[in-house]
DNA sequence: TATTGTTATACTCTATAACTATA
DNA sequence: TATAGTTATAGAGTATAACAATA
Protein backbone atom coordinates (compact mmCIF):
# COMPACT_ATOMS: atom_id res chain seq x y z
CA UNK A 1 0.00 0.00 0.00
CA UNK A 2 2.41 2.52 1.14
CA UNK A 3 6.14 3.04 1.63
CA UNK A 4 7.34 2.82 5.18
CA UNK A 5 7.27 6.10 6.75
CA UNK A 6 6.55 8.20 9.90
CA UNK A 7 2.73 9.23 10.08
CA UNK A 8 0.94 11.78 7.92
CA UNK A 9 0.94 14.01 11.21
CA UNK A 10 4.39 13.98 12.02
CA UNK A 11 5.77 14.74 8.30
CA UNK A 12 3.30 17.45 7.35
CA UNK A 13 3.68 18.96 10.57
CA UNK A 14 7.26 19.54 10.49
CA UNK A 15 6.96 20.17 6.67
CA UNK A 16 4.45 22.87 7.71
CA UNK A 17 6.84 24.40 9.94
CA UNK A 18 10.01 24.43 7.86
CA UNK A 19 8.18 26.18 4.71
CA UNK A 20 6.90 29.25 7.56
CA UNK A 21 10.05 29.03 8.71
CA UNK A 22 11.36 30.10 4.65
CA UNK A 23 8.69 32.27 4.16
CA UNK A 24 9.42 34.53 7.42
CA UNK A 25 12.06 36.84 6.20
CA UNK A 26 10.06 37.22 2.99
CA UNK A 27 7.04 38.39 4.98
CA UNK A 28 9.53 40.45 7.16
CA UNK A 29 10.97 42.30 4.07
CA UNK A 30 7.31 44.08 3.58
CA UNK A 31 5.94 44.21 7.07
CA UNK A 32 3.77 41.33 7.02
CA UNK A 33 2.89 38.87 9.92
CA UNK A 34 1.46 35.44 8.51
CA UNK A 35 -2.00 36.69 9.34
CA UNK A 36 -1.29 39.91 7.36
CA UNK A 37 -0.42 37.89 4.18
CA UNK A 38 -3.11 35.02 4.72
CA UNK A 39 -5.06 37.76 4.23
CA UNK A 40 -4.22 39.59 1.51
CA UNK A 41 -3.76 36.30 -0.24
CA UNK A 42 -7.36 35.70 0.11
CA UNK A 43 -8.13 39.12 -0.96
CA UNK A 44 -6.17 38.69 -4.19
CA UNK A 45 -7.71 35.38 -5.07
CA UNK A 46 -11.48 36.29 -5.78
CA UNK A 47 -14.25 38.97 -5.44
CA UNK A 48 -14.02 41.55 -2.65
CA UNK A 49 -15.51 39.33 0.16
CA UNK A 50 -17.50 41.11 3.41
CA UNK A 51 -15.22 40.74 6.69
CA UNK A 52 -17.61 37.76 7.14
CA UNK A 53 -17.11 35.69 4.04
CA UNK A 54 -12.72 36.91 4.75
CA UNK A 55 -13.31 35.14 7.83
CA UNK A 56 -14.60 31.98 6.45
CA UNK A 57 -11.98 32.15 3.71
CA UNK A 58 -8.97 32.76 6.08
CA UNK A 59 -10.04 30.38 8.97
CA UNK A 60 -9.27 33.45 11.26
CA UNK A 61 -12.05 34.17 13.73
CA UNK A 62 -14.02 37.12 12.65
CA UNK A 63 -13.32 39.05 15.93
CA UNK A 64 -9.22 38.66 15.54
CA UNK A 65 -9.26 39.38 11.85
CA UNK A 66 -10.20 43.27 12.81
CA UNK A 67 -6.85 44.17 14.12
CA UNK A 68 -5.60 43.26 11.40
CA UNK A 69 -7.99 44.99 9.02
CA UNK A 70 -7.10 47.62 10.93
CA UNK A 71 -3.60 47.99 10.51
CA UNK A 72 -3.37 46.88 6.79
CA UNK A 73 -6.61 49.52 6.36
CA UNK A 74 -4.14 52.26 8.04
CA UNK A 75 -1.05 50.85 5.74
CA UNK A 76 -2.97 51.61 2.44
CA UNK A 77 -2.85 47.61 1.90
CA UNK A 78 -6.25 47.69 1.37
CA UNK A 79 -10.11 49.22 2.04
CA UNK A 80 -13.19 48.68 3.72
CA UNK A 81 -16.26 49.70 2.33
CA UNK A 82 -20.13 49.26 3.02
CA UNK A 83 -22.10 46.92 0.93
CA UNK A 84 -24.54 49.33 -1.11
CA UNK A 85 -27.05 46.25 -0.79
CA UNK A 86 -27.07 45.67 2.82
CA UNK A 87 -25.13 48.56 4.75
CA UNK A 88 -24.29 46.04 7.55
CA UNK A 89 -21.16 44.56 5.13
CA UNK A 90 -18.06 46.22 4.52
CA UNK A 91 -16.66 44.90 1.73
CA UNK A 92 -13.01 44.26 1.77
CA UNK A 93 -10.69 45.10 -1.24
CA UNK A 94 -7.04 45.21 -2.06
CA UNK A 95 -5.61 48.57 -2.82
CA UNK A 96 -2.76 48.89 -5.76
CA UNK A 97 -0.30 49.24 -2.94
CA UNK A 98 -1.69 45.82 -1.87
CA UNK A 99 -1.60 44.03 -4.79
CA UNK A 100 1.76 45.22 -5.35
CA UNK A 101 2.84 43.92 -2.09
CA UNK A 102 1.26 40.70 -2.53
CA UNK A 103 2.69 40.12 -5.89
CA UNK A 104 6.41 40.46 -4.07
CA UNK A 105 5.42 38.56 -1.68
CA UNK A 106 4.17 35.56 -4.01
CA UNK A 107 6.99 36.19 -6.16
CA UNK A 108 9.39 35.62 -2.97
CA UNK A 109 7.33 32.59 -1.61
CA UNK A 110 7.45 31.09 -5.55
CA UNK A 111 11.24 31.35 -5.61
CA UNK A 112 11.83 29.90 -1.94
CA UNK A 113 9.43 26.67 -3.17
CA UNK A 114 11.28 26.08 -6.38
CA UNK A 115 14.51 26.28 -4.22
CA UNK A 116 12.91 24.03 -1.27
CA UNK A 117 11.92 21.21 -4.19
CA UNK A 118 14.90 21.94 -6.37
CA UNK A 119 16.14 18.11 -5.41
CA UNK A 120 13.05 16.05 -5.51
CA UNK A 121 12.72 14.11 -8.64
CA UNK A 122 10.31 15.54 -11.26
CA UNK A 123 7.72 12.56 -11.17
CA UNK A 124 7.97 12.77 -7.55
CA UNK A 125 7.28 16.54 -7.33
CA UNK A 126 4.44 16.13 -9.54
CA UNK A 127 2.50 13.11 -7.83
CA UNK A 128 3.56 15.05 -4.47
CA UNK A 129 1.75 18.27 -6.32
CA UNK A 130 -1.02 16.19 -7.40
CA UNK A 131 -2.07 14.64 -4.18
CA UNK A 132 -1.69 17.83 -2.29
CA UNK A 133 -4.21 19.54 -4.23
CA UNK A 134 -6.51 16.35 -4.50
CA UNK A 135 -6.31 16.17 -0.57
CA UNK A 136 -7.31 19.46 -0.21
CA UNK A 137 -10.02 19.55 -2.50
CA UNK A 138 -13.45 19.30 -0.34
CA UNK A 139 -14.80 15.10 -1.31
CA UNK A 140 -17.16 15.77 -4.24
CA UNK A 141 -19.16 12.90 -3.07
CA UNK B 1 8.43 23.57 -12.90
CA UNK B 2 5.37 22.85 -11.36
CA UNK B 3 1.61 22.35 -11.82
CA UNK B 4 -0.17 25.04 -11.66
CA UNK B 5 -1.16 25.36 -7.77
CA UNK B 6 -1.78 27.28 -4.55
CA UNK B 7 1.45 28.31 -2.33
CA UNK B 8 2.84 25.00 -0.47
CA UNK B 9 1.55 26.65 3.20
CA UNK B 10 -2.08 26.79 2.23
CA UNK B 11 -1.75 23.46 0.85
CA UNK B 12 0.13 21.70 3.84
CA UNK B 13 -1.59 23.59 6.54
CA UNK B 14 -5.20 22.87 4.95
CA UNK B 15 -3.85 19.03 4.89
CA UNK B 16 -2.47 19.22 8.14
CA UNK B 17 -5.33 20.53 9.45
CA UNK B 18 -7.76 17.73 7.91
CA UNK B 19 -5.30 15.03 9.42
CA UNK B 20 -5.68 15.60 12.84
CA UNK B 21 -8.84 16.08 12.73
CA UNK B 22 -9.26 12.77 11.51
CA UNK B 23 -7.17 11.57 13.97
CA UNK B 24 -9.36 13.16 16.86
CA UNK B 25 -11.69 10.65 17.32
CA UNK B 26 -8.81 7.84 17.15
CA UNK B 27 -7.27 9.89 20.12
CA UNK B 28 -10.24 10.75 21.92
CA UNK B 29 -11.00 6.63 22.19
CA UNK B 30 -7.92 6.27 24.48
CA UNK B 31 -8.64 9.37 26.67
CA UNK B 32 -5.04 11.24 25.07
CA UNK B 33 -4.43 14.99 23.73
CA UNK B 34 -2.44 15.73 20.79
CA UNK B 35 0.19 16.03 22.77
CA UNK B 36 0.08 13.47 24.70
CA UNK B 37 -0.10 11.45 21.49
CA UNK B 38 3.31 12.73 20.46
CA UNK B 39 5.12 11.98 23.45
CA UNK B 40 4.30 8.81 23.45
CA UNK B 41 4.92 8.24 19.58
CA UNK B 42 8.59 9.30 19.97
CA UNK B 43 9.02 7.38 23.28
CA UNK B 44 8.14 4.29 21.23
CA UNK B 45 10.32 5.19 18.02
CA UNK B 46 13.89 4.83 19.71
CA UNK B 47 15.93 4.21 23.27
CA UNK B 48 14.30 5.80 26.13
CA UNK B 49 15.31 9.64 26.52
CA UNK B 50 15.66 12.23 29.29
CA UNK B 51 12.61 14.63 29.37
CA UNK B 52 15.21 16.93 28.22
CA UNK B 53 15.60 14.79 25.09
CA UNK B 54 12.55 14.04 25.05
CA UNK B 55 11.39 17.71 25.10
CA UNK B 56 13.84 18.24 22.12
CA UNK B 57 12.28 15.31 19.88
CA UNK B 58 8.73 16.06 20.22
CA UNK B 59 9.56 20.25 19.75
CA UNK B 60 7.60 20.70 23.13
CA UNK B 61 8.90 23.14 25.46
CA UNK B 62 10.20 21.80 28.35
CA UNK B 63 8.32 22.98 31.13
CA UNK B 64 5.44 22.50 29.25
CA UNK B 65 5.93 18.92 29.40
CA UNK B 66 5.94 18.49 32.42
CA UNK B 67 2.17 18.86 32.73
CA UNK B 68 1.64 15.97 30.30
CA UNK B 69 4.22 13.60 31.71
CA UNK B 70 2.68 14.10 34.81
CA UNK B 71 -0.98 13.21 33.37
CA UNK B 72 0.86 9.90 31.73
CA UNK B 73 2.49 8.63 34.55
CA UNK B 74 -0.34 8.92 36.79
CA UNK B 75 -2.33 7.21 34.31
CA UNK B 76 0.44 4.79 33.90
CA UNK B 77 1.64 4.50 30.81
CA UNK B 78 4.91 5.56 31.56
CA UNK B 79 7.29 5.80 34.55
CA UNK B 80 10.39 8.17 35.25
CA UNK B 81 12.98 6.95 36.69
CA UNK B 82 16.51 8.73 37.47
CA UNK B 83 19.58 8.58 35.64
CA UNK B 84 21.83 6.55 37.82
CA UNK B 85 25.02 7.76 36.10
CA UNK B 86 23.66 11.27 36.14
CA UNK B 87 21.18 11.29 38.73
CA UNK B 88 19.93 15.32 37.88
CA UNK B 89 18.30 13.04 34.45
CA UNK B 90 15.38 11.41 34.60
CA UNK B 91 14.86 9.01 31.98
CA UNK B 92 11.32 8.75 30.31
CA UNK B 93 10.18 4.94 29.23
CA UNK B 94 6.76 3.33 28.20
CA UNK B 95 5.41 0.89 30.47
CA UNK B 96 3.76 -1.74 28.95
CA UNK B 97 0.24 -0.54 28.99
CA UNK B 98 1.86 2.65 27.48
CA UNK B 99 2.94 0.39 24.74
CA UNK B 100 -0.53 -1.00 24.11
CA UNK B 101 -2.49 2.15 24.16
CA UNK B 102 0.33 3.53 21.42
CA UNK B 103 -0.02 0.60 19.22
CA UNK B 104 -3.94 0.82 19.54
CA UNK B 105 -3.45 4.67 17.99
CA UNK B 106 -1.35 3.84 15.38
CA UNK B 107 -3.97 0.71 14.45
CA UNK B 108 -6.24 3.65 14.08
CA UNK B 109 -4.10 6.00 12.39
CA UNK B 110 -2.92 3.84 9.64
CA UNK B 111 -6.60 3.01 8.56
CA UNK B 112 -7.41 6.31 8.33
CA UNK B 113 -4.63 7.40 6.50
CA UNK B 114 -5.16 4.29 4.33
CA UNK B 115 -8.71 5.55 3.60
CA UNK B 116 -7.81 9.39 3.17
CA UNK B 117 -5.15 8.46 0.65
CA UNK B 118 -7.70 5.35 -1.03
CA UNK B 119 -9.07 7.05 -3.96
CA UNK B 120 -5.19 8.76 -5.00
CA UNK B 121 -3.39 7.28 -7.67
CA UNK B 122 -0.80 4.76 -6.60
CA UNK B 123 2.39 6.36 -8.60
CA UNK B 124 1.24 10.01 -7.45
CA UNK B 125 0.63 8.73 -4.01
CA UNK B 126 4.56 7.08 -4.09
CA UNK B 127 5.44 10.71 -5.22
CA UNK B 128 3.64 11.97 -2.45
CA UNK B 129 5.37 9.76 0.02
CA UNK B 130 8.80 9.92 -0.85
CA UNK B 131 9.04 14.21 -1.11
CA UNK B 132 7.38 14.39 2.23
CA UNK B 133 10.17 12.26 3.57
CA UNK B 134 12.48 14.15 1.74
CA UNK B 135 11.46 17.00 2.56
CA UNK B 136 11.66 16.58 6.43
CA UNK B 137 14.90 15.16 6.41
CA UNK B 138 17.48 17.86 7.33
CA UNK B 139 19.24 18.73 4.40
CA UNK B 140 22.67 16.46 4.35
CA UNK B 141 25.61 18.91 3.14
C1' DT C 1 -35.89 39.06 15.77
C1' DA C 2 -31.62 38.17 13.24
C1' DT C 3 -27.10 39.47 11.40
C1' DT C 4 -22.61 42.32 10.59
C1' DG C 5 -19.09 44.51 12.53
C1' DT C 6 -17.15 45.86 16.90
C1' DT C 7 -15.59 45.88 21.65
C1' DA C 8 -14.81 43.86 26.20
C1' DT C 9 -14.11 40.05 29.19
C1' DA C 10 -12.38 35.74 30.57
C1' DC C 11 -9.74 31.84 29.52
C1' DT C 12 -5.91 29.12 27.59
C1' DC C 13 -1.59 28.70 25.90
C1' DT C 14 3.09 30.15 25.77
C1' DA C 15 7.51 32.25 27.17
C1' DT C 16 10.51 33.83 30.83
C1' DA C 17 12.46 33.75 34.91
C1' DA C 18 13.33 31.82 39.47
C1' DC C 19 14.00 27.63 42.66
C1' DT C 20 15.91 22.64 44.01
C1' DA C 21 18.89 19.04 43.49
C1' DT C 22 22.56 17.30 41.58
C1' DA C 23 27.09 17.67 39.14
C1' DT D 1 29.41 27.51 38.32
C1' DA D 2 26.42 24.92 35.37
C1' DT D 3 22.58 21.84 34.19
C1' DA D 4 17.92 18.87 34.66
C1' DG D 5 13.74 19.13 36.40
C1' DT D 6 10.16 21.90 38.54
C1' DT D 7 7.25 25.75 39.74
C1' DA D 8 5.50 30.49 39.43
C1' DT D 9 4.70 34.67 37.06
C1' DA D 10 3.79 37.63 33.14
C1' DG D 11 2.59 38.02 28.31
C1' DA D 12 0.36 36.73 24.00
C1' DG D 13 -3.10 34.39 21.76
C1' DT D 14 -7.88 32.64 21.73
C1' DA D 15 -12.84 32.04 22.65
C1' DT D 16 -17.12 33.84 24.45
C1' DA D 17 -20.37 37.01 25.21
C1' DA D 18 -22.26 41.59 24.92
C1' DC D 19 -23.16 46.03 22.15
C1' DA D 20 -24.57 49.29 18.13
C1' DA D 21 -26.17 49.60 13.47
C1' DT D 22 -28.81 47.70 9.97
C1' DA D 23 -32.00 44.40 7.94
Amino acid sequence: MSIDRPELGFLLNRLLRAVMEREQPILDEHDLQMWDYVIIAALGSGPSPTQNELAGLTGRDKTRLIRNLDGLEERGLLSRTPDPSDRRNRIVTLTAEGKRVLAGCRAGIRAMEEELLADVDAGDRAGFERTLVALTRPPSQ
